[in-house]
Formats: structure tokens, C-alpha cells, sequence
DNA sequence: CACCTCAGCTTGTACCAACAAGCTGAGCGG
DNA sequence: CCGCTCAGCTTGTTGGTACAAGCTGAGGTG
């Protein structure tokens, strides 16, 4: 069984990346140069790179070349806090940003009011069409590129006319705000998957090929009543998922930074 | 700015999927069909379709041509649940695979005893190189494809020598044989993430191109002490995780089926 | 020194041609 | 009726050519 051409340009770019020939976003040979070093077209050369691009594994950026994948993930906290806790873990996410070397962190926050999707009807247990939603939503970009997006959806019984309509004043988080309000965020439903990013979801995430999307829903109740539903995207190269369950002693709440999943 | 002609033939197909033209499932024009009705050369038809595959909108194969995709994930309860609770939910999960129609579920355990890995000391608290690990490697194959694979990394100092290290006496899982053996699992730290498979995990859960890999990290402690690591490795179209926090009423531990992070 | 332009390198798009390989179903033979 | 073979359709691979477009740095201009 001999393979084909491009699976062996795939296969001789990845084992000098796992032999650890290239550093992290270092260059790697260019198609030209490729082709010619293996016996094949550039069009070959070329199938073959993007094989390991989908892998994510490399990235190639149009007139400079392509470079070794560098992936450098941020662990999220998942888990619900309650009210300190979570604030101390705000400042710990900010500061781990920092510590990455992104200084240039932003939130934009804009709310608007719609009608309900059938989606989020279903996920706030009211019927489709019918009521009104408050819509949260909130970009963070770290250093101009769009970092995360969260789109919150409050019914209107609960956030029409409140703080929660104003993007302004809610420093504090929407789960604080809730609080104030008399709500209590009792518990919550998370729903975690991946997907491939659309051309344009791509563009707004600046994401090269390769890279997924982790996606994550969260429904946050009081007792049978849902509050509020939260639906946040991520690329999966930056961001990592961190959930701890049980009882968790005082000291282990805050992650490793070493961990990430990637690791082999 | 005009686009270009590749990106117009991904967007007509976009386009006719939104505006749903075929049913999930059915077959697409073929690549020369599709050239002469856009007034293209093949190859460029071909990367048109190219770029819909690799959001994970179509399936292409070699020979019959391409399908709207047709992602049905199963969700998995992910909440680290008491022992009762736990068999409870695994019931479920086979019979949920059968309603969906996978009747011929197969798991294969297999163990083996190895020296530690660096990533696994790490996670394990132990020094690298010097413990033994029990590797106890888990693969659900649903419909004779790869569904899930799971290994779990057991010190030996814990394993050893014990009903651990037989794959076949274990029908009640790794938890509830470590209960027998005096430990409690009393926390666990979860990280999930998400990245493109390599080739040959591709090929051994038999996914398609534009199928993101859903990665679980476990670690699951008695106090300060690590009883287990265990790495989870999910095709991301046919897996989402669910993750309950707070204090959750009894009724509402299951997960909807209908609930599905892929829904617009 | 600051700014701009542009040559030269690299990847992106597009087309053509030819053959290989995978799949299905019609049709033949037992 | 069952099973096998094979024609015919569809995608996969490879080579070739040509030009477009993105990026960088050298070098000129003010």
C-alpha cells in the first residue's frame, strides 16, 4: 500500500515537527522550496501543507510562508462561583491574560431587545414568538482581535426596565446585577461542544484554518425558573474549559496554568 | 471588492443549505455539475466545495459525491454524579444511543502497565519517569466505528496488583472499583478543549474533514492526593458535554435530548 | 530622520488535462 | 434467488502554467 504524494509531504513536515525541528512560529520550508527538496509539484507541496494546516499544526500566512503552530490556550474557569469567589477569579483571568503578554484587553458591551428565537424560547421555557428577550451581548478583543463572544438572553419579566437594559452600569457581571435584583442564581445547565467556524466567524475571530470553535450554553436557573441563557464562542486555540466538581478543598480552586490539553 | 470565484461557489451553496434546498442527508450537485452551472472549471468547484466541507456543512465522498451534513450529537452527562446516580445515568446513555438507532454498541477495555509519562506525572503529582502507571485504555465503538476513547491513567501504588488491572472484572466502572478498594473520589478538576484530529484519528473514528476532536482532561482526587487521570478523545459532531452546577433539583439531573449547541 | 515606493519573494486563485480509485447498480451466471 | 463481475459515474491525485495578491525590506526622497 503506497500512500500518495501530498500524505507524504504531510507526513515528512510532521515528523520534523515532532522531532522538534521547528521552535513554535518559526518558519517552515516554503512550497517552492518544498516541491523541489521532495520530487514533487507545488501543487502537491502545496496539498500536502494544507494537510497539516488542517491539523492545525501549521499556519500559513499568504506572501510570508508558514510557521509552526504555537497554540497557547487560556484556562476559563467554568465553574459557577459564588459572589467573591468569582470576583476574585475575574481579576485572576485578566491577570492571566496580562502575564501572556496581551496587554491590550477591551469589552464592548451592546444590548438590544427582540423577540424570542425558538431556540432561546426553549431554553427559557417560554413559548416561541411570544414574549420579549434582553439581549446581552459582549466582545472582549485582546489586542484588536476578537478574543471571545457572549450573547446573554434575559426574559423581559426579569431584565425589562432594570440595570440589565444599560450597558453601562454593570460592572459587577449580570449574575450580581440579578442578585440585586432578588434573583438568585441557584444552578446551572452547561452544554459544551466544537465546531468548525464559519468564513465570516473566522474573520471576526481572525482564526487561520485548522482552528475550532468551542461553543458553550449555559442556562442558569432558579429552582424550575431559567433567568438567563448565555451562549459564549471561543476558538478552541485560545481558550480551554476548566469544571470542578465535588467537594473541592479551599486551596485547589484556581487552575494550573501549566495544564492545557494539548499537551501530548 | 469582488470575491473570489471559489468563495462565490461555497456561498451558493451556503445559501441554497440556508434557504434548505436539501434535507440533511441528501446528495448535493456533483463537481462537474456544479462547474458548468457556475460557469467554473472543475477545480475550482471543487475548492468551493472544499471550503463548505471544512465547515463541517457538507460531507464529501470519494465516488458518490457530496450530503448535507447531518450532525446529531448525543450528550453526555459529564457532572461527576454519586454511585447511585451514576449507574442511573449510564443506563441512560446506552438507551439513548438505541433511541437515536445505534444498536450495536462495543467497548473494549484493555490494560497495560507502563512507566509515566512527563504529562502524566504532572497531572498524577508525581516526580516524571520514576512511578509506574496502570493504563487502563477504554474505546466505545458504536456501529463498528470508533465512537469515544478514553484512557485512564491509574498510579500504581493505587492500581497495582488489584482488580484495576483485570479489564474484564469491572462491569461497574473505575469508580465505584476504587470505592471498593477504601478510596473516595472526592473532587475532580475537568479541562475540555477542542482541536482538528491527525490523520489517523481521523481515520479511526471515522470522521469526515471539518470534524473537530472534543478533548476531556480528568483528574479526580481524594483531598490533595490524585487518584486518576483520565483523558477522554470525542469526535465534536457526535459528542457535547453537559455540566450541571449548583444545587440542582432532583428531577432535573437528565439531559434533554433536544438541547443541542449546533442549532442556530 | 521619517515616509514612501517598489522590487522580489511567497502564497492564492484559476484553468486545463489525464489518470487513479471508490462506489453503485445493472446484468450475467450459477 | 444469490453472488459475482464490471461498466459507468463520481471524487481523488498529480503535473503543468499563468497571473493575482499579500508581505517585507532595501533604497530613494523629502
Amino acid at each position: 500500500m503506497s500512500m500518495s504524494k501530498k500524505t507524504l509531504v504531510a507526513d515528512h513536515l510532521r515528523e520534523a515537527l515532532a522531532r522538534g525541528d521547528f521552535e513554535p512560529g518559526q518558519r517552515l520550508p516554503g512550497e517552492e522550496e518544498l516541491a523541489e527538496e521532495l520530487g514533487v509539484s507545488r501543487a502537491t507541496a502545496r496539498l500536502g501543507m494544507r494537510l497539516l494546516q488542517d491539523e492545525g499544526r501549521i499556519s500559513i500566512v499568504a506572501g510570508r510562508g508558514a510557521f509552526a503552530a504555537d497554540p497557547r490556550p487560556i484556562i476559563h474557569l467554568a465553574t459557577p462561583l459564588s459572589g467573591e469567589d468569582s470576583e476574585r477569579f475575574e481579576s485572576g483571568y485578566r491577570a492571566h491574560l496580562r502575564k501572556a503578554g496581551h496587554l491590550d484587553v477591551d469589552e464592548r458591551v451592546k444590548v438590544s431587545l427582540d423577540t424570542m428565537r425558538a431556540k432561546v424560547a426553549r431554553r427559557l421555557g417560554e413559548k416561541p414568538g411570544s414574549g420579549l428577550v434582553v439581549i446581552r451581548s459582549s466582545n472582549r478583543y485582546v489586542d484588536g482581535a476578537l478574543w471571545q463572544s457572549q450573547i446573554t438572553y434575559l426574559p423581559f419579566g426579569i431584565a425589562g426596565g432594570t440595570v440589565l437594559m444599560s450597558p453601562e452600569h454593570l460592572n459587577e457581571g449580570v449574575g450580581a446585577a440579578l442578585r440585586e435584583l432578588g434573583f438568585h442564581e441557584e444552578w446551572n445547565r452547561d452544554i459544551v461542544g466544537a465546531r468548525m467556524p464559519s468564513t465570516s466567524e473566522a474573520e471576526t475571530f481572525r482564526m487561520g484554518p485548522g482552528i475550532p470553535l468551542l461553543l458553550q450554553e449555559r442556562v442558569v436557573y432558579q429552582g424550575e425558573r431559567p433567568l438567563r441563557f448565555t451562549v459564549t464562542l471561543m476558538p478552541a486555540d485560545r481558550h480551554q474549559l476548566l469544571y470542578a466538581g465535588g467537594e473541592v478543598p479551599e486551596s485547589s480552586w484556581l487552575p494550573d496554568p501549566d495544564v492545557n490539553v494539548f499537551e501530548r
